[in-house]
DNA sequence: AGCTCACTGCTGATGGCATAAACAGTTTAG
DNA sequence: CTAAACTGTTTATGCCATCAGCAGTGAGCT
């Protein structure tokens, strides 16, 4: 059974693989085709802006361009790939840094903000990259490409490097978690419910009475990306200035 | 439509935190209950560390007990509240930080490393814990009260202590993700196709070219939660550094 | 002792999902 | 002009959460 899983999913990376980077041959007898994989993919991604990743079936899907839902499955081997065709259709347009300066820091701060405006035009984009990526598709390698270059002045070791690439995408999918956790109307409900219990509670919890009579939950005086990504930079800069002298 | 959705979801979040606060009146009359919610969860959490969060259905948590799916229900308002009660049953004992130290970081990265311990012994809590929250059990705000102690004797304000938080439960999440991700065959084989890709492509993608050359994505050579939490914790001593003279 | 009714657990149905299988219609290469 | 290749369809399978309604049970009251 394991095997026979194994065997399927190492099937699908290939033709995954084919489909991300464009690699198809596309036949030439039989009727044409009304569709292509991009033209499903990007309706597919207007879906999921506008009712979110959990309204992305095949059959609605399918249902705007008023074919029925196995359709589909003549340009797209299943939904998993579908959903990696739509991270590929957002993530379009490779990053340009240059604007930003010519440090690592300024570079990196660059590529984070576009990376979460792209969280924030397409809030379902973290869910749909938490699903086990087995293939990663040439626009997500311009991503991570433009990543490891801003970070290459830094005088780091390649593996330090990608930990701190690490460090800075999970920073930004944090937000995005954030972002899709925020509604004003529940998190009013929220503090006022635990508010109530925190009444009932204070001598079991004194530091988070504490906390909420400061004010740490109330709306956030400093903009969230801009805090993380300063203590995380601070921080991967102290590991510069300690390694530089022992090195060079 | 959205209204009565609403108005649906409030009245869960009360019978949520009833349930999590044990503040149940059970009832007197009628056939002994042959099962408890406590039971039930303990149920799914077994079933969950055994075959994921997936696996959780009302039905094989209901087969474990020998009844059916509809039984459960007499127990729990629906999965979504048993979900709920995993995470508390799971997050059961409060972290004791004492042992670790006496200054904030020692305390905050003892407090980290419990809580990457919970997340390594039981993987769905990463899953479990991404469903929009509503209802917040006493165990969940134990963990956040201890963490939110460890922070008071930086002298940072309450809502920037409450972004250190933030950022270091963030830090583990992702370092979960990670390992959700990671699968030991599976990593070989993208290595292989993505080295053949980047083999093709190496001008498109340099700094990535590079990277791999330089090892940058094979075994990592340092734990990345120390990584990370260093980093972080730097960045945030750094922080610290610069608001005392002020602020003092 | 016997009645009542809250409470338990059950069966069966509904509507949603991905996708497998088999079939009918269309186009082009030989 | 035929056969192969290709497109889209209908139908069916097996999951899933959950609603509605039914039968049995047993504590508390009369």
């Amino acid at each position: 059974m394991a095997r026979t899983t194994k065997a399927k999913e190492a099937r699908d990376v290939r033709a995954s693989l084919a489909l991300l980077w464009g690699e198809q041959d596309r036949p030439t007898r039989g009727p044409k085709p009304s569709l292509t994989p991009h033209r499903i993919a990007e309706s597919a991604v207007a879906l999921a802006d506008a009712e979110g990743l959990e309204a992305v079936s095949m059959n609605k899907v399918a249902g705007t361009f008023g074919v029925s839902a196995m359709a589909l499955y003549r340009y797209v081997p299943g939904k998993a790939e579908l959903v990696e065709l739509m991270i590929e259709a957002v993530l379009a347009e490779r990053p340009d840094l240059s604007a930003a300066g010519d440090g690592w820091r300024p570079r990196l701060t660059e590529w984070a903000r576009r990376s979460w405006g792209v969280y924030q035009a397409h809030p379902w984009l973290l869910a749909a990259t938490a699903m086990r990526r087995q293939a990663m598709g040439p626009h997500q390698l311009d991503w991570l490409d433009a990543a490891l270059a801003a970070l290459e002045p830094t005088g780091l070791t390649a593996a330090q490097r990608h930990q701190v690439f690490l460090l800075v995408v999970g920073l930004i999918r944090n937000l995005a978690q954030q972002l899709l956790d925020f509604d004003e109307e529940q998190d009013q409900e929220w503090n006022r419910l635990t508010g109530e219990l925190l009444d009932r509670h204070a001598d079991r919890f004194p530091a988070l009475t504490r906390a909420v009579a400061a004010g740490a939950f109330g709306p956030a005086a400093e903009d969230p990306l801009t805090f993380g990504l300063d203590r995380i930079l601070d921080g991967v800069q102290t590991l510069i200035d300690r390694e530089g002298p022992g090195a060079g």
